[in-house]
DNA sequence: GCCATGCGCAACCTCCTGGTTGCGTCTGTG
DNA sequence: CACAGACGCAACCAGGAGGTTGCGCATGGC
């Protein structure tokens, strides 16, 4: 159990590169208009953004290179959708810290008393 | 609560930081070795890591800024510990998006039939 | 067949980020 | 008081991330 926690503790380090496809306020806003309007294309999912189509092509390639996006060939469109597993992945890391730095508590308040 | 969930949506963007903030292996490492050791000060921290002192202290800042560890000082020691309701808000905005992606499939669905 | 649409590729630029080094400051201790 | 330990500040540097522009290539409709 302590063996699999700290093997768990340094391979939190490889989930950098999930997070940090989320640390981006045009990709998280991508995401958000993918979330409201489904899946769609680049052009749709361009059409109101502040940025070029290309720089939502290159986000929305850093957020699949992260496992967060997937596409679709369909006719001369590359349809884009979301995959909530890999944010359930992301969630558990978050809960990994939480609990792990919770039970770091517990030993403390154990060696007080 | 449309009305609530678009808001949030436009609101997603704001949680870039605090997924920035975790988005780094080095604080990521941080993180790891404070939930292994508990509250600890910048120099344990530092002892074993890849990196400087002065590299860890930024990190901790940025982390800091994020709201994700809080620091205090005792004597000549500054003592950084992790604030897990900042990591509760992270999965929150993960919550969010996988059931707004959900919603928004089912509504396509509902449009198909 | 022709044209508009939707993308992909590549070059280029700017700016922020992660990292180091050097030095100054405060604090506890013998 | 003198010294060492722990830290903060500032300057500096290299690399990568975000963004744009220009162009070329398929694909679908008229």
């Amino acid at each position: 159990m302590s063996r699999r926690r700290t093997g768990a503790a340094e391979k939190l380090v490889g989930a950098a590169p999930l997070f940090a496809a989320l640390g981006d306020e045009t990709r998280l806003s991508v995401i958000a208009r993918l979330c409201t309007g489904g899946p769609q294309s680049i052009v749709r999912l361009t059409s109101g953004a502040k940025v070029s189509r290309q720089a939502v092509t290159k986000h929305l390639q850093a957020l699949a290179d992260a496992g967060i996006v997937r596409s679709r060939r369909e006719g001369r469109e590359r349809i884009w959708e979301v995959r909530t597993s890999r944010l359930a992945e992301a969630r558990g890391w978050l809960d990994q810290i939480s609990s792990q730095w919770d039970e770091a508590l517990d030993r403390l308040r154990a060696l007080v008393e």
